[in-house]
DNA sequence: TGTACATCAGTGAACGCGCGTTCACTGATGTAC
DNA sequence: TGTACATCAGTGAACGCGCGTTCACTGATGTAC
């Protein structure tokens, strides 16, 4: 009780200390749990507990608050697909390449699967030109991974230019139509995603099993 | 002048005759000009020249009018497909369902590219119990090209299930991401196209060259 | 170490706006006799 | 063929609401001397 009310009192001084990011990380829980639309200045700064007017310290208008938020949903996606690659674990006589870019895919969608709401968000179109980079990046881990295809001569090197973009297409439009719903029961999406990464192997000419 | 003053007239009587398909039109080109967002009930009416009471009549809510606005942009899509298929044109000589299946992908890729605002809203979500499947529906469009194919002997029976899946997903993808502008210049976006339909036919053991 | 003061990061009230929807209504159309 | 009347498809005004943004402000913090 005494450490509740101590609490309340530390969240209601008047200099917040972190705001920006408090309100990313609201816009991330918001959308997550009721949707893209649901998204606004004056909802965010109801939870964060903070005025409408405070955001205006932080970002210049809701637009580029949304490019924020839209921004950290891709590093929550690039942040499950390093984990999901690191969980692959080197073995001295196998080499791991295939097997990460396997984790990888997978990871993408399920992240498309699991969190929907936030993988729409991560995709959304924005304006919002003095935007630095996402990391990690999605994009560039799957490069990583095309490169450490090569280099453990699973992939031919023609195939370099390629390979990223037939990959990150499959997959990427696997998870959209899934968090949408339109792959029917969780037993078919789930043979439809090993159907759909088999597939981006055998256009990369690799032999996965 | 006259003429103008005729027709003036006549989209003033009071009853409109077509509103429902009216609302729908207008919606798609609004949706196709100025965005997603810009779908509103008043602006609707507006644009149609009607009061928004008027919409009530045909339309449950505005939720069930986008609804149909969504399925009316999957047909347009659908149509699109249809048409580029019918283009290509049989030979005595030469079986076409290969190049159908290349049409069909590469009118899909370019309806998102050159109508991004109506590929959107042609996937969003939503909740309409009562609606009529789309017609044509792209779905059932690549199925048909992938029956053609395995009748004319270039797809393997195997791959009857697994081939939809890898295909639509490939092009929905690439769809998805160049209508937000993800893949670069035109040319860049051309050259991609082609690699990721070339994808689809490796993964589905197809020589298409 | 204490004080004056600039700067920073919030508050609270108010703005105009456009939204979806409801209400009581009315003009136009179709039908039965 | 004309008339009475039910039904259909609109109108116009009003509702409450929540939105993004602006304004003048104030409390807290950091810094120079």
């Amino acid at each position: 009780m005494f450490t509740m009310s101590t609490l309340k009192k530390q969240a209601q001084v008047f200099h917040h200390g972190d705001l920006h990011d408090s309100l990313i990380r609201a816009g991330l829980k918001q959308v997550e749990k009721q949707g893209l639309n649901s998204l606004g200045l004056r909802q965010l700064a109801l939870i964060t507990g903070v005025s409408p007017t405070a955001v205006y310290r932080h970002f210049v208008d809701l637009e580029h608050l949304k490019a924020e938020i839209s921004k950290a949903s891709r590093e929550l996606l690039g942040h499950m697909i390093l984990d999901a690659m690191n969980k692959v674990k080197a073995n001295s006589k196998r080499k791991i390449s295939k097997e990460k870019l396997w984790a990888a895919g997978s990871a993408y969608i399920d992240f498309g699967i699991t969190k929907p709401n936030l993988f729409e968000i991560a995709f959304i179109k924005y304006e919002s030109p003095e935007l630095e980079k996402e990391n990690p990046s999605p994009w560039e881990l799957l490069n990583g991974c095309i490169d450490e295809l090569i280099s453990d001569g699973f992939l031919k090197k023609e195939h370099r230019s390629s390979a990223p973009i037939i990959a990150w297409t499959a997959v990427h439009g696997f998870a959209a139509l899934a968090s949408q719903g339109m792959m029917g029961s969780k037993a078919d999406v789930s043979l439809a995603k090993s159907q759909v990464l088999n597939g981006v192997f055998d256009s990369l000419g690799v032999n996965f099993h």
